[in-house]
DNA sequence: ACAATATCATTGGCCGACCAACTATTGCTA
DNA sequence: TAGCAATAGTTGGTCGGCCAATGATATTGT
C-alpha cells in the first residue's frame, strides 16, 4: 500500500547529480593547479608507492586499461609522470611519479582539503562516518557486479 | 589529538569511485538499449515535461549548454529527440521527446531498477533514507559554490 | 532610434571513461 | 619444441562533461 520503496531511482540520480557536481568542483579547483579530475588520483596513488605497472593501477583504480594508458600520456607529456619499460618481462612498463609531479602533491592535498569542506560544510564527524559507511556499502555491491 | 577529522579527502574519494562504478554498471544496463550514461537522464527529463527550451534543460539537469546541445545532437541522430526553432524567440530552439524515444521509456525504467537493486542491495528503508538524505546534503552543498 | 548588454545556442578543443580490435610478449602444454 | 592460450599495453572510436570563443537574436538603457 504504502509504498515502502522510494521512486525508482531515487539513491541513482542522486547519486548521479552528486557526482557530477563535485567533479565539477574539482575541475574548478585542479584548475588552478592544471590537472583535470582523476589525474589527481592517479599522481596520488603513485606517490603513495613505488614503481608501479599499469595493470596494478588498472586493478586498484578500477579502470580500464585503454584510460590508464592515455591519462599516463598526458601525465607523461607533462613530465610529472615517467614510464620505462621493465627489464625482466618486456611487455610491462613501470611508471613511477617524477620530483615535478611530487611538487604538486601538497597543492593537490590542499585541494582535496577544501573541496571537502565544500562538499561536507555541516557535516558532523558521526555524519561523515555515516556516509562514508553507506558509500563504502554502496561500493562493495558494485564492485560485486563488475565481473 | 585523536584525528576528529578523517582522512582528507576520505568522502571525496568514495564519492568518487562509487559514482564511476555506478555510471559503468549503468552503462552496461543501457548498452542492452542502445543508450550511454546520461542520455536516459534526458529522455526522462523531457518525457516528464512537455516542449523544453534548452537553457532549461542546463538549468535543471546542471549541465553545460555544451554538453546539452551535444547529446541532443546525437539523441536527434537516433530520431528519439526532436528540435525546431522558437517561432516567438529566433534565438531558443524546442526541444521534445518523439515516439520512438518514448517506446524506451520501460526499458529506461526497467534498468534504473535493477541498476537500483545492485547498487542498494541489502539496504533497509532505513539506510536508503538516511542516504539520501545524506546525499541530499551534499548536493546543497555543492549547488551552492556552484556560481 | 541606436548603442551597449544580456541571453541562447553552437563549435572546437580537451579530458576521463568505456569497448573492441590489435600487437607483442610470456607461459603453458601437448 | 612447436603451438596455443593468457597477459600487458596500445590505438581508434564514441560519449558525457567542461571551458573558451563565436554568431545570432533580444532586451535594456540612454
Amino acid at each position: 500500500m504504502c509504498d515502502d520503496e522510494q521512486r525508482v531511482g531515487e539513491i541513482g540520480h542522486a547519486l548521479f547529480r552528486v557526482a557530477r557536481a563535485h567533479r565539477a568542483a574539482a575541475g574548478r579547483l585542479l584548475r588552478e593547479i592544471g590537472l583535470y579530475p582523476g589525474q589527481e588520483v592517479m599522481l596520488g596513488r603513485l606517490a603513495d608507492h613505488g614503481d608501479t605497472r599499469q595493470s596494478r593501477l588498472v586493478l586498484e583504480l578500477g579502470i580500464d586499461p585503454s584510460t590508464v594508458t592515455k591519462m599516463l600520456q598526458r601525465l607523461e607529456r607533462q613530465g610529472l609522470v615517467e614510464r620505462r619499460p621493465d627489464p625482466v618481462d618486456r611487455r610491462v612498463s613501470v611508471v613511477a611519479i617524477t620530483p615535478k609531479g611530487r611538487d604538486l602533491l601538497g597543492r593537490i592535498e590542499d585541494s582535496w582539503r577544501r573541496l571537502d569542506e565544500i562538499t561536507c560544510a555541516g557535516f558532523e564527524a558521526e555524519d561523515r562516518e555515516r556516509l562514508a559507511a553507506l558509500l563504502s556499502r554502496l561500493e562493495g555491491n558494485l564492485a560485486a557486479c563488475q565481473e
